[in-house]
DNA sequence: AACTACTTCAACCGCACGTAC
DNA sequence: CGTACGTGCGGTTGAAGTAGT
């Protein structure tokens, strides 16, 4: 929410209807034509482009309007024809459609939309468009200012992004989802699932997580783990352009997020470590890559630097760190004693690939994980399908515990190519072998993948947040129903004590924290 | 008052999809 | 089938506004 006396002007400049002012004053020479040329704001001058860039007047705005009137919406590159107008089609549409058009609510954001929105969010991920669809006269140029706004706002404030009730909402959907009682044929002829009035294709369409791989240093530097739950902190980060399925080898690399993203060469060359390293999920992680209570340890990047690094005090781990802390690959015990020192890649960067590399169990996985991201379902969603078509999650469990010396070591580049498909493919046998191994000497391997693990810290959010999500079979966590007690645990770290005696007095049953001891940060769902 | 840092938001850009030809 | 065009979407940019010193 706009501070108050900021917004206030805001809504009293709106009223007098003198936003147009910072635009008239410097062109003030446009109200008499729109063609007149002010220099300061005609960056881009049609004189060279034969189109203008650049605020509108309202001389502009005017002729479009008659323009609409006339014509109707639609066909924008018209509108330069036959008003002379000289803009293109595409400036047109969005003055008309951000701007102009009736109906438009201008002024603050409601609460009531502000809370659609955050639930919107939670579940589209940054869907701008289809968000503004449930937001009458609203744009999703508003909304999507407003939320990257609300988002800096609340990770300055170390605050979730999320209230807990639309994360528990979102989680029992996801519940829904992974019993099957949301999942159809093919979504892509399904069209959307009408979730209440969401729509909630997020769901299914989310799951190429690479694609959201964040200005990796943006959703580093609030604390952020693992992109994937960029939306629950701090998706602020581009969820990349949209994917259409022409990204292939690197889905994720959109030109943005590589512009943004450590270079695979400066993994490569600052940071020796392999993908394998990373490769399991870190929720267990080594406890001293572990950013919370009185263990913040920041976690590691590969360059070296922490995931706090100049950027949140590692004694005062974020919010959002923690709570972004979800499902990702986990080290073995082995693991982390042979990497303590190295950084583990971004997380998300091995579930990616590992999601894009797994061989599908059939075209409609494929498609699961061929769409771009969007919010917090994206990882359940993604658990949810693997455990649907992983009859024993046998592969899944590989991933979730292979250590490099069984997976061999692979490098985050290799991940980021077609090679991952043999690291995938070592994984898998070192999961074979590891059942081969267990009609040898009659250890279970899941028992065998225990005996590998470390000892869980349960009331480490992450770890037992982790457990619960990714997998109930790890052992770590057997309770089912407890998911929304896992989020009330990882909602409320709010860095330090109160997290830790919450955690620590729910130890009678790790899915046991009520609401009601949640750090009062956490019972505020929603920062003004 | 002047300066700086930060925030807001309108507009732009590039990409991808759908459709007509 | 391939191409061009129109359109929509999401990320980014940068000017203007605001707050702090």
């Amino acid at each position: 929410m706009i501070s108050g006396s900021l917004m206030s002007k805001r809504l009293l400049k709106r009223a007098a209807g003198l936003k147009e002012m910072s635009y008239t004053s410097a062109e003030s020479n446009h109200s008499e034509s729109p063609f007149t040329d002010n220099g300061s704001d005609c960056r881009n001058r049609w004189e060279g482009s034969d189109l203008k860039k650049g605020p509108w007047s309202s001389a502009e705005d005017n002729i479009l309007i008659d323009y609409v009137k006339k014509h109707g919406e639609g066909n924008w590159n018209a509108v330069q024809k036959h008003t002379g107008l000289f803009r293109c089609g595409k400036s047109c549409r969005l003055r008309w459609a951000n701007h102009l058009r009736p109906n438009l609510k201008k002024g603050a954001f409601s609460l009531e939309e502000e809370q659609l929105i955050v639930e919107l969010h939670a579940k589209m991920g940054n869907r701008w468009a289809r968000m503004a669809a449930h937001l009458p006269g609203r744009t999703d140029n508003e909304i999507k200012n407003y939320w990257n706004t609300r988002i800096k706002r609340r990770q300055r404030a170390g605050l979730p992004l999320y209230p807990p009730e639309t994360c528990v909402e979102v989680l029992e959907w996801s519940q829904e989802y992974t019993n099957g009682r949301i999942f159809g044929g093919d979504r892509r002829h399904q069209g959307y699932l009408q979730l209440g009035s969401c729509e909630s294709n997020v769901f299914f369409d989310s799951l190429n997580i690479v694609t959201d791989m964040p200005p990796a240093c943006k959703i580093l530097g609030y604390g952020a783990s693992s992109p994937r739950y960029e939306h629950l902190m701090s998706p602020i980060m581009p969820s990349s352009k949209r994917l259409r399925g022409s990204e292939s080898l690197y889905p994720g690399c959109s030109s943005t997020t590589k512009d943004e993203l450590p270079s695979i060469e400066h993994f490569h060359n600052t940071a020796p470590h392999k993908i394998s390293k990373v490769c399991s999920f870190s929720g267990p992680r080594g406890v001293d890559h572990l950013p919370y209570g009185n263990q913040h340890s920041p976690v590691m990047i590969p360059d070296g630097h922490t995931l706090t690094d100049g950027l949140v005090p590692t004694s005062s781990p974020s919010f959002g760190a923690v709570k972004l802390e979800l499902p990702s690959f986990q080290y073995s015990e082995a693991t982390f004693d042979q990497r303590k020192k190295p950084a583990p890649p971004p997380h998300s960067d091995i579930l990616d690939a590992y999601i894009q590399s797994s061989p599908p169990t059939g075209r409609e996985e494929s498609d699961c994980f061929s769409n771009r991201d969007t919010g917090l379902l994206d990882m359940l969603l993604l658990e949810a399908k693997i455990r649907n078509n992983s009859t024993d999650n046998s592969l899944y469990k590989t991933c979730a515990s292979t250590t490099p010396s069984d997976a061999g070591e692979v490098s985050v580049s290799q991940i980021k190519s077609e090679e991952f498909d043999d690291s995938f493919k070592s994984l898998v046998h070192s999961e074979i072998s590891m059942s081969t191994q267990h009609v040898a000497d009659g250890v279970p391997p899941r028992q065998r993948e225990k005996e590998r693990k470390p000892v869980l810290d349960v009331t480490r959010p992450d770890v037992w947040l982790a457990s619960s999500w990714l997998d109930h079979g790890l052992g770590i966590v057997k309770e089912t129903g407890s998911v929304s007690d896992a989020l009330a645990v990882l909602l409320g770290d709010d860095m330090g004590d109160d997290y830790m005696q919450m955690s620590v007095g729910a130890s009678s049953g790790v899915g046991s924290c009520a609401w009601t001891n949640m750090p009062p940060v956490c019972q505020m769902a929603e920062l003004p």
